[in-house]
DNA sequence: ATGAAAGCGCTAACAG
DNA sequence: CTGTTAGCGCTTTCAT
């Protein structure tokens, strides 16, 4: 941090008091428009800033959002992030990112970071692995706004940005019926991850609704590319009674397709294959993805908008909003 | 920003003064070990949390890093955030990221507000329409310490980490010549984007090399997916001369490779493609990506250890370093 | 071993 | 219209 030149200099340099200075470079009615010019001719020449540090402990409030998420290098995420900053931008906030790299004590300790530099709010998507959320609980008794996105948690009482994933699992499996699938894989996130269960009680009932039976073998664990390979032998055994997969995410859907070409399977004729997000991936894969569109610069934006109206009005206390985002089905080639 | 509790309050409730609290919690030697104990306990129980933004203004020194980037949404740069974020979060240092999304007015906004928030020091990669850099040279002289990662400034003097962005154009060029291709188009970022005129530099240096003509024409300035859909004509007219392409990055050449395959080329028996950066996409599009890696995760950390040591030494005055990572070539099945 | 007081840079209530 | 003063939460020098 730098010494740099502070409103006590130039009160000092233009041998008025300190507190001229702090009103004229604000506007205050008070001040004559002859010093307020002079102050802030010198001001400008002499490049003051004023110290946003001081401000925010002197008003007790320091225009930054905190913001924790469980991995920057993934496409939705890092919309979302586009979008968030995009408008706290706008708004005259700074965001402090910290990730929890799906960990549940670094989410902690983000958490904590991020209430000891006073944010004004904070926006957080679960980690894969939290289950205790009484720190959060803990936060908002405090009196720090926060906002849950994507991967919310719903003994937590406050804002929410989220998809509708039960609808978009619904969407995707029922395509896949319509389409003559009846026996359909799904590539399934833990269930103890809300957008997880979400999307499989979506698979589910697009099954039930169209009275095709649910075959728990045909829910299977498997959420990032990496755990296909992994279960690629456990999956090879599965494929022959299959011919549609529902896959919780964009990378697994795809990860799949390419094992699926490499045993010769031929889609969609042989499976069809749906996922879920529409990252920049789905139109490169061949063929390409189907797949639940997730829109994640607009939930980011959305995000900022809540919680800024919760800042922007401390007193008046506006109920808890969920704002859902509808999901819709890209048709390309895979299903 | 919350009332929250205050050493004030410790002092108050436990009959003790104000630098007594201060003391113990920081295990002063002068303090009883009764009394620290004391307050040590009761701090911890009614949860006190020191106010950081009390000791930045105190200590002059923030403890947070500024981060300028381009765009969030590309794998390049989010792993570059990802490694920032992992380094500097161990050394007890938050980032505030700001995004220039390629324009230099808001690039510019961005430096000013992480000067006004008293960062400690500033990571930034240029915009590619920055071209004036005066504002750096100013905030360096400020005694705000810079480091300039991959899109840097020569003429700034400072820490920088970059790829040998030469040598990486050479390497593809010559693969590509190796392989049998005397007629290369290079798909080239703007001239002055330093990495962009260091990646055609490696490009001609190859072409040299071996004794092969060096034509303008075969030197398309065609650096995102976008423009080369719009400069789709163009490209056809060009393609029956050429058997070979070096594009600046994946997303052109991926981008290339799909409308090839839509005019019938094989690749690479017809014509073999070469790429740059080895993001997640370079094996999902068929064939498989053969292009030049960037370490993106690893130069983000190199970024924040540079700072870091300048921060951790200040008075010692370290000369400017630049750290160059290597390129290597990813072969696989485009060319 | 502990306390009083000044000050980091700024704002705002109170005086004049 | 302008100045004086207190204080945001904390550290630290100087007393005691």
């Amino acid at each position: 941090m730098q010494n740099k030149v502070t409103i006590k200099d130039i009160a000092k340099a233009l041998g008025v008091s300190i507190s001229t200075v702090s009103r004229a470079l604000k506007d205050h009615p008070d001040i004559s428009e002859s010093t307020k010019t002079l102050i802030k001719n010198f001001a400008q020449e002499i490049n003051y800033r004023p110290n946003v540090l001081a401000l925010s402990l002197r008003q007790q409030k320091s225009h930054t959002i905190g913001l924790i998420i469980p991995e920057i290098v993934h496409h939705f995420f890092s919309s979302v992030i586009s979008g968030m900053e995009d408008l706290s931008y706008r708004e005259g906030y700074n965001i402090i990112i910290c990730q929890s790299t799906e960990n549940q004590f670094r989410e902690a300790a983000a958490l904590q970071t991020l209430i000891d530099h006073r944010v004004d709010g904070i926006l957080i998507s679960l980690s894969k692995s939290t289950q205790n959320f009484s720190q959060f609980k803990k936060a908002i008794e405090e009196g720090f706004p926060l906002v849950f996105f994507d991967r919310i948690c719903e003994s937590v009482e406050t804002d929410r940005v989220i998809m509708d994933d039960t609808e978009g699992g619904r969407l995707a499996t029922e395509y896949l019926i319509n389409k003559g699938c009846s026996n359909i894989l799904h590539l399934a996130a833990s269930s103890h991850l809300l957008i997880g269960r979400y999307r499989r009680d979506g698979y589910i009932q697009a099954l039930k609704d169209h009275h095709l039976p649910i075959k728990e073998e045909l829910i299977l664990k498997c959420d990032t590319q990496e755990e296909v390979l992994t279960l690629q032998n456990h999956l090879y055994e599965l494929l022959p009674q299959i011919d549609g997969v529902f896959a919780v995410n964009d990378s697994t859907a795809i990860a799949l397709i390419q094992i699926l070409k490499k045993k010769g399977y031929r889609i969609p004729q042989d499976i069809r294959v749906v996922g879920f997000g529409d990252g920049p991936n789905a139109t490169i894969v061949e063929p390409a993805l189907t797949t639940i569109e997730q829109k994640g610069y607009d939930m980011g934006r959305e995000s900022v908008r809540l919680l800024l109206q919760r800042l922007n009005n401390p007193s008046a206390s506006i109920s808890y909003q969920t704002r859902v985002f509808p999901p819709t089905l890209k048709i390309r080639e895979s299903a």
